[in-house]
DNA sequence: GTTAGCACTCACCGGTTGAGAGTGCTAACA
DNA sequence: TGTTAGCACTCTCAACCGGTGAGTGCTAAC
């Protein structure tokens, strides 16, 4: 028994049934609505493999069949495969994007919103990514007996500070020293350099393994969070239009998950250099949103940097429509930080005084 | 029969233990766990006046009784006079406010973040006003028969534009010859002003009315939002937690309300010159929110421009502890923002490029 | 290989019932 | 006159129950 054409056009047929009404499908339904020409024992038969080759599944012994995360899988790789999305309806994401202010944040934040609205899903948008910060200065302050305040100075004015445990006693000489050695060797590096050189120095000062441990962590959570500008996020509140999110509980993990936007960023951003991605259930990695597909799709700035656009939605998410959207909106930002680079990004101080 | 010091204990009482449990209140309840020296039955008539007076509702016959709005401002006024609310608290504010980085919109975010994870409500931060942006241009161009678009240019190269309906047919010509003759009346005027003066420019150039109507609702709109900057909101999905949100209906339209952070802001923004104000369910004028209450406090900056700061909440909500939590935030940010006023207000653009 | 038929399973709905909480009223009491 | 005990009454809520319908799996016939 393999997965033949015609289990496929089944295994579609509930799929695209199952996308529009939340409801387990049953066999009658297929043969009466789709017309396969053939009865529903027959489909009931072929929906019987498909449970056994693990695309569908059943909730209870009387109820209709759900398609799988491997279903989903199955069926948008299908859909990528056959080119049978292009990214129409560019009209309407123009109509909604060109009248407006031009300040960058403002054109994520639009973004975001014509997205979610487009779609009725929840939307995030992820600026450009940004040069990678350089050190210039580290400083060590002691705080507690053991935890210590340490304070990064990068180019570009940015400033980022937190407490950090320690395990051995240090004074604030001993940290200070340490503080102009770090300084001294990192001072011009990037965070990402930087960490990887952590190890190399905890070696020739080795008392202090575990402080140069934890600020190898802080490294890379503030290299993250220098990263990312602002994050545009919209239609938070269309997911609990869909019965998925009925349970209360279940919409307020979602919800506090798009509230932290670090984590949020995080999850969206954009890994290699695909047209788009399309994670599917557990494929998305995080716990919370395990019955969520998550779809991506990048634009570039003139000077080459990307930015990403993604759709949050249930597993049954309509995803040609959204690939297709989202194909449209890549364009469209693409062109509108292409043409007009200079003046897009950075909106000086005017609006900030 | 009028309100007496019995009276109020009672009700207090009532509105105490409901703030607590969020189910209707019985005269049970009070004569046992506050114990006011009363029998059930007293307590029951007296329960049986406060409703005459207003103060409680009943949700059905044989079920407790439940404070109104009434009751909560009641509560709220006495609170407030007995001065009994010191902003205390203010260590757990600055433990988590501290040790961060200092671009003003991650302040802001931050203070969001800390006053919901503190009072577990929703926490909406407000930046400092900004100075009103003056018009350098303004440009009506066709768009069919009967709409405009309008195009305003600000100092600080702010661009706001937006489609507006005219009723007589206008050409090009006669659009470009109101225009400029717009730009030279409004040029250099504030938003505000422009709104003021158009009703004057209207009797001038009568023809025009209905079209220089409606651009002052644009420039009220166009100043509103150049007014904010970054919005911060905290613990959206607090809200759901609470049973008066357990309506998934309910609970979508308060986050729609929460996403669109212009009305949000609008809403929150503080009028007046009063440390605090507290608006109680109705009073919030936003039906989405009727069973909200708002508290909001303001902070100000060295340069005497005020910020607010705000936390929505259902009607039962611990007044005392917001308003303390506040208080406390409130002196922090004017600290934070008094002390390095130039500093924190102009992140140049630094983290943009 | 396909289909009709049939027995079986279960979620879901609507009505019923009993328990519990709370009230209002009345009458007795201090 | 204010307070309290007692009691009948109301109404929600949860549990229970049986009927209904959708859907399945299996078998036997085509």
């Amino acid at each position: 028994m393999g997965m033949d054409e015609r289990k496929f056009r089944i295994l579609q047929a509930i799929i695209d049934d199952y996308i529009l009404t939340a409801v387990p499908v049953g066999s009658r339904t297929i043969s009466k609505k789709y017309d396969m020409g053939l009865s529903s024992a027959t489909i009931r038969n072929e929906m019987s493999d498909l449970e056994e080759l693990g695309y569908l599944d059943q909730p209870h012994v009387s109820a209709g069949r759900v398609p799988s995360a491997k279903a989903y899988r199955l069926y948008v790789d299908q859909m990528l495969a056959s080119g049978r999305i292009r990214s129409d309806r560019p009209e309407a994401v123009v109509a909604h994007l060109n009248a407006r202010t031009h300040q960058m944040e403002d054109v994520i934040d639009q973004a975001a919103q014509v997205l979610s609205s487009l779609t009725n899903y929840t939307a995030v948008v992820l600026p450009p990514t940004k040069p990678q910060p350089i050190i210039r200065t580290l400083q060590l302050v002691p705080v507690t007996q053991n935890s210590v305040l340490v304070v990064v100075v990068t180019d570009g004015g940015i400033v980022r500070d937190s407490v950090i445990p320690v395990s051995g006693s240090l004074d604030a000489d001993a940290l200070y020293s340490i503080s102009r050695s770090l300084t001294e060797q990192l001072s011009g590096h990037t965070l990402a350099e930087a960490t990887a050189m952590l190890p190399q120095i905890a070696a020739r000062m080795r008392d202090n393994e575990r402080l140069l441990a934890q600020l190898g962590g802080f490294f890379e959570e503030t290299e993250e969070h220098a990263q990312r500008g602002h994050v545009g996020i919209g239609g938070a509140s269309n997911m609990l239009s869909y019965p998925e999110y009925s349970d209360a509980e279940k919409a307020r993990g979602f919800l506090s998950l798009i509230e932290t936007r670090d984590k949020l960023a995080s999850i969206i951003a954009h890994h290699g250099d695909v047209a788009f991605t399309v994670r599917i259930g557990p494929e998305t990695g995080v716990p919370e949103i395990s019955d969520c597909s998550i779809v991506t799709a990048t634009y570039s700035t003139r000077s080459g940097r990307q930015g990403t656009i993604g759709v949050i939605g249930p597993t049954r998410m309509q995803y040609s429509r959204v690939i297709s959207v989202l194909g449209a909106m890549g364009q469209q930002l693409s062109q509108l930080f292409g043409t007009q680079d200079a003046e897009k990004e950075s909106p000086k101080g005017s609006d900030q005084t």
